[in-house]
DNA sequence: GTAGCCCGACAACCTCCGGTTGTCGGGACA
DNA sequence: TGTCCCGACAACCGGAGGTTGTCGGGCTAC
């Protein structure tokens, strides 16, 4: 792909194997093994040099994202002068509904996600600078983090029960938390030991129903296909996570209140971190988003006792 | 990429082996490889199994991306089932004003746009099938196309002149078409013999300025270049051409009246061309558009004689 | 505690991919 | 029509990248 790039750009093959250091005749061969295995002539040979073919022409433009893909690919993992890594909770809860806001307000401002075991593991990577921000639950208060790492709860996400056509609560719409008493949740792919779990243990426990961890995690297709088709079981989803599949008549949304319920995401970055992409995440998220509960919203929503405020 | 992409959807060096269909032993080379010339770790090796590093996490979507990008550009060279293939007339006049249009409208259809030598080369190509469908002034009534080869009249596209700051015209803003008598006017880069050549010749023997075609094509950069530093240059643009370069404050861009000289495309394919995105793109054009002059507007505007209706 | 198992790494070997140099035919141009 | 330059072809060669065989090291079962 580079040596057919670099003989548009340089409209000869004895200019392009200048550019790139190797023979002409290796720019010859090279040319003709891609030719090849493409099945197509890219190139018309003439006494003047080289000129694309229709082919060709068509071509160039994917070889050149291609290159740009490659050079991105390498960039992400470059030590110094990446692009902004980003831990946030596992896809299933918030698929970058706090991302994808942040995409749409900076465009330009490239953002890595992953995915860390758990917050413990999120704050030491940002102390490290093996990541420069994270989106986690936060279990202890702030004077207890890392010196130079800051934590604030800058984002509460409303839960929702996804469940079957033939569950209870099916087409309720809304439900008060109290009928929760008694039911089961299924939330398969909780790590023990995680804040993430802590979360479920006191949400279940202020509010007398179960959690079942059971079963290994096969992904989200099977567990929401399970649900689907479960009379009894159902589980949590973030209001703004978009479920691929299945379609979403299969699976029914109901709101909870009385308390709403929230998983809070605090902000984790250490404050030394001099990435200019950081500057433009905390003040997104520093300053109210319209469409979004604010954390220090009224009695109306529960969070466990030890979420940061 | 691909190794490193199989083994995350595998799990284990040893499956992905299977799936690519070479040893577990080339596996964990080719990864040692990528590992060595990234100078990051990918992988946790487990005894059961590979686990992402934090880099890996990172690098993945880019890998995928990648691999996605290979398979397109692959994709745009295959006969048969391949991305709807448009020829356009050389950037300069109109970089996509036509086409970016349309893929507004229908995001998810694949273009490719390639340019031909000139209108009787594109004809050619879309009989022959090589390209799917052209924008081109037609020279010919449409009884003299070839066989099963169609060509409707559907864009207009006003020129405006491109002068320097220090041309007569640069602060006019507009001026009538008259006032254009024994000006000249410089088009490096057309060649004799096409459609776009036979355009300015008419246009310029009707209102009594010259062509100047003199200097060979280095780009449009150093073109434009020439155009800004000279009082008497000046060149004509599509309105609707975004320049890259210089910043549009070293350039003016004069409206001409009475007439307005207009560039007309026609669309031409084939009309046994059963390629999907072609009835989308015939579809868009045959219907009016708002915010472009309808091609059988009344006679504000100057076309050639021979230019199809 | 320990035997077995499975995972990935390492070593040795070999093939052939992809580079090199040398040469050639053919179109453009003076 | 000679000259020049372009790209293709042939012959050769080193090493990248595949193979097989083997090993150490954690889980896991008993």
């Amino acid at each position: 792909m580079r040596t057919f790039v670099a003989i548009t750009d340089a409209g000869t093959f004895h200019e392009a194997s200048d550019s790139l250091s190797i023979s002409q005749q290796a720019v010859s061969k090279r040319v003709a093994a891609l030719e090849k295995s493409l099945g197509v002539r890219l190139f018309t040979r003439t006494a003047r040099g080289a000129r694309l073919t229709v082919d060709g022409q068509a071509f160039l433009p994917h070889a050149r994202a291609l290159l740009r893909a490659e050079a991105r690919a390498v960039a992400s993992v470059r030590p110094g002068s990446r692009a902004l890594r980003v831990d946030v909770i596992s896809r299933r809860l918030a698929p970058g509904g706090l991302l994808s806001d942040f995409h749409r307000a900076h465009p330009d401002a490239e953002l890595d996600a992953v995915t860390l075991r758990d917050a413990d593991a999120a704050i030491a990577a940002v102390q490290a600078g093996t990541v420069d921000a994270a989106f986690r639950a936060v279990t202890v208060p702030a004077w207890q983090l890392p010196d130079g790492v800051a934590a604030v709860r800058v984002h509460d996400e409303p839960l929702q029960l996804l469940t079957g056509p033939a569950h209870e609560f099916a087409d309720a719409g809304t439900i008060a938390m109290e009928r929760l008493a008694g039911h089961r949740i299924w939330m398969p792919g909780i790590v023990a030991g995680t804040e993430w779990a802590a979360y479920y243990e006191d949400f279940a426990a202020a509010f007398g129903f179960t959690i079942e961890v059971t079963g290994p995690d096969f992904g989200t297709e099977p567990l929401l296909d399970t649900i689907a088709r479960s009379a009894v079981l159902a589980t949590f989803v973030g209001e703004q996570t978009r479920l691929l599949w299945p379609p979403e008549d299969d699976l029914r949304r109901v709101d909870v209140r009385d308390p709403t319920p929230v998983y809070p995401h605090s902000l984790i970055w250490r404050r030394d971190n001099p990435h200019p992409a950081l500057a433009l995440l905390r003040d997104h998220f520093a300053s109210p988003r319209p469409g979004h509960l604010a954390p220090d919203a009224p009695g109306l929503t529960w969070a466990p006792d030890w979420a940061a405020r």
